[in-house]
DNA sequence: GCGCTAAGTTTCATTTTGGAACTTGATGGC
DNA sequence: GCCATCAAGTTCCAAAATGAAACTTAGCGC
């Protein structure tokens, strides 16, 4: 199956992933959160190749998470949208992942304090109904409204 | 810059990145945690090619997500370990934002339902200390105990 | 022992990367 | 005004990864 298709999937992950489900991506949107919004900035700090850099940015403006403004004539920024700025906790969940399991005993590089109250936090994903954590045996997954043809995978 | 360079970096997300940073990764996490626990039953479910499929199970099993078992002589099986399952809130932030963003007017193909209050639930990202919902502005990264070297992007 | 099944491996053409040089349109200094 | 510079890409090519499909290998069922 090639790439294209799968984004057609009715599964928000296989969607999701024809968006952002590539290395680079993610490294791009960590920088992008962290305050980073041109061109040559990213492409320094990722040291991606331009050519790839290029590719990714058109992408992700097509989406719809980044907006490209020009900030001078001819110069352009690359800013997230709400959507983007939306994708803030898989960025988390992805952190607090990678801190937990491949920190080899060094710690995590990057903490986060909470504005709202002060601590240092650990992102937490919890049912939004009673706010409980919860983990992958504490959920039942079920059709949905936008659920078309379910082949028992998708 | 190559993947095995970024896989070093003081940095959670490229570490994670380096670990499951690929489109089909993501899949296959999905699907190990919809129960598929087979080769075949992956290759068939995602239309992934076999090549691909065996590369990617391999290095999960390098990286300790998937735990390798025969489950009769010279059959084998895929099983998810602590450091796989973990992975959960991952997936659920990653639909969540896709139910959110691309479900294109058809709602969500999947729902989840919470077993310990009964109720639908949306993933939501949570701070540890307050409980408050958490989004990109209202946190503050800061140089934690594993970060060493920080040339202003890393 | 024959055919089937599951779990891969191999082969080869096509695509995607990585690396590096080249292009283009403002500025900025003098 | 004119030359140098800088930012934001594009182009080119070799090397690596992917997609598609056929082939291999070992145990099972009968």
């Amino acid at each position: 199956m090639k790439w294209d298709d799968v984004g057609n999937q009715a599964c928000s992950v296989a969607r999701t992933m024809a968006v952002i489900g590539d290395r680079w991506t993610m490294l791009i949107l960590r920088n992008a959160f962290m305050g980073t919004r041109r061109f040559d900035h990213f492409q320094l700090q990722l040291s991606v190749t331009r050519h790839v850099l290029s590719e990714r940015l058109k992408r992700l403006v097509d989406a719809g998470i980044f907006r490209k403004e020009a900030y001078k004539p001819n110069r352009y920024e690359y800013r997230l949208t709400q959507m983007g700025r939306d994708l803030y906790p898989v960025l988390l969940a992805v952190t607090a992942w990678g801190d937990t399991w491949l920190d080899e005993g060094r710690g995590a590089p990057l903490v986060f304090q909470h504005k709202g109250c002060g601590e240092m936090m650990t992102p937490t994903l919890v049912c939004s109904e009673c706010g409980e954590k919860v983990t992958a045996s504490d959920v039942i997954p079920m059709a949905g409204p936008g659920l078309q043809a379910l082949p028992g995978s998708k």
